[in-house]
DNA sequence: TCGCTGTTTTTTGTATACAAAAGTATCAAT
DNA sequence: ATTGATACTTTTGTATACAAAAAACAGCGA
């Protein structure tokens, strides 16, 4: 598939970028002749961007009031890492039952580095590779909805802004457990070595939804 | 939420009607003037709806080529399942865990229709009976997620043009199981019941595919 | 007949224009 | 000072206008 120099997905991947890198306050309203203004464009091309982050949960659409970036409450996470935990062990069945020594070397590849560098880890670039990790699962399952699902990945990053995440020393080897599982071929271990994975992050959150 | 009385609105849910009941040809290329002038509206609204039908798969953009209905092919069918499967398990175990009696008889109101009429089955009104209650309980299992993911509902409306649907005798008393299991309050037991009703549609579809 | 090339027509993508709704400010009256 | 009504401004939603790309067509040559 050829991306296209596309107006409308251009000013999305933009925009987007901007939300989840939280240069938009969430609740804030989003000006459209301001944003066409600032990257250059008409309201048009807009029109569209927009609908896309709205069916991303990114934004939120109040016809006649405006675009309003997305607040993230701690229920909407919880319900999508609930998706997600059952959308991933079914990517992660499938993925073992059928994949390639590349794909498992590409998987092992987003974690080595932070193998080998035994003293002080880059926070930001190993929820980057995190991010990336259960992304390209999705994608490699050969399943062609999990791999379009952008909900699910979205919110995982906007966890990351919340600080809802687990100690490094724990999902490390977690993750090589689950790409060990999966160059095993078994489906079953695979899918639940994920599924735990995504629990223990699930719990946590439900720790704040109790507070 | 109040719906209001938007014209891209009104435009989406007027050509997904018209996509699901078969009335534009899959692969059709859908023209942006003839569209418009036979709903009387200019283009402009068209756009933003013809984004929320292809995010729920039902139509294909191809950059300054078009639109085109998207064609329903049996892998995709069958990916969608997948993930209808795993989601509808977490509906189901969450609704079992929490849910009211006005619920429970909701959803067995879909189907007594057919079990008092002990002969000739509407098959029509059944589908569409079916349908009512798989998106019910994504609905109703109270995860925000999960109730608006249209592509699952979407395709499985698609699946029945196909005419990919097992005999009702089978699974009418399956339905009310599930139902049981839900009202029993019984999390594992409803999740598994409704994923064996998957497993089965599933195993059709598979059918199709190797042929 | 077929295929190539240049031209015309259609169709898309984007910008601009305009009407209606929402928001804001002003000012009078209590 | 606070409230309410009215005029003014901003902002949205939609229609129209225009440029550029794609598709359709016609004419020419093998």
């Amino acid at each position: 598939m050829i991306k296209y120099a596309d107006l409308s997905n251009q000013v999305y991947e933009q925009l987007k970028a901007m939300i989840l890198s939280n240069q938009y306050e969430p609740g804030q309203k989003l000006l459209q002749e301001k944003i066409a203004a600032q990257l250059g464009v008409s309201r048009t091309p807009l029109h569209k961007a927009f609908q896309m982050l709205e069916n991303e949960y990114l934004v939120e659409s109040i016809p006649r009031r405006g675009i309003y970036v997305k607040k993230v409450d701690y229920n909407q996470i919880y319900d999508a890492f609930e998706c997600r935990e059952a959308l991933e062990s079914v990517a992660a069945r499938r993925l073992a039952e059928n994949h390639t020594s590349e794909q498992i070397d590409l998987l092992k590849g987003f974690f080595t580095p932070f193998m080998n560098a035994n003293i002080d880890i880059n926070v930001d670039k190993y929820r980057k590779a995190d991010e990336l990790f259960h992304k390209q699962i999705m994608i490699m399952s050969g399943n062609s909805i999990l791999g379009r699902l952008e909900v699910i990945s979205n919110i995982l990053v906007r966890t990351y802004q919340k600080g809802l995440v687990r100690p490094v020393s724990e999902t490390l080897h977690e993750h090589f457990e689950i790409i060990d599982a999966i160059a095993t071929g078994n489906g079953d271990l695979a899918a639940e070595m994920i599924a735990k994975h995504s629990r223990a992050a699930r719990a946590n959150i439900q720790q704040m939804l109790s507070k």
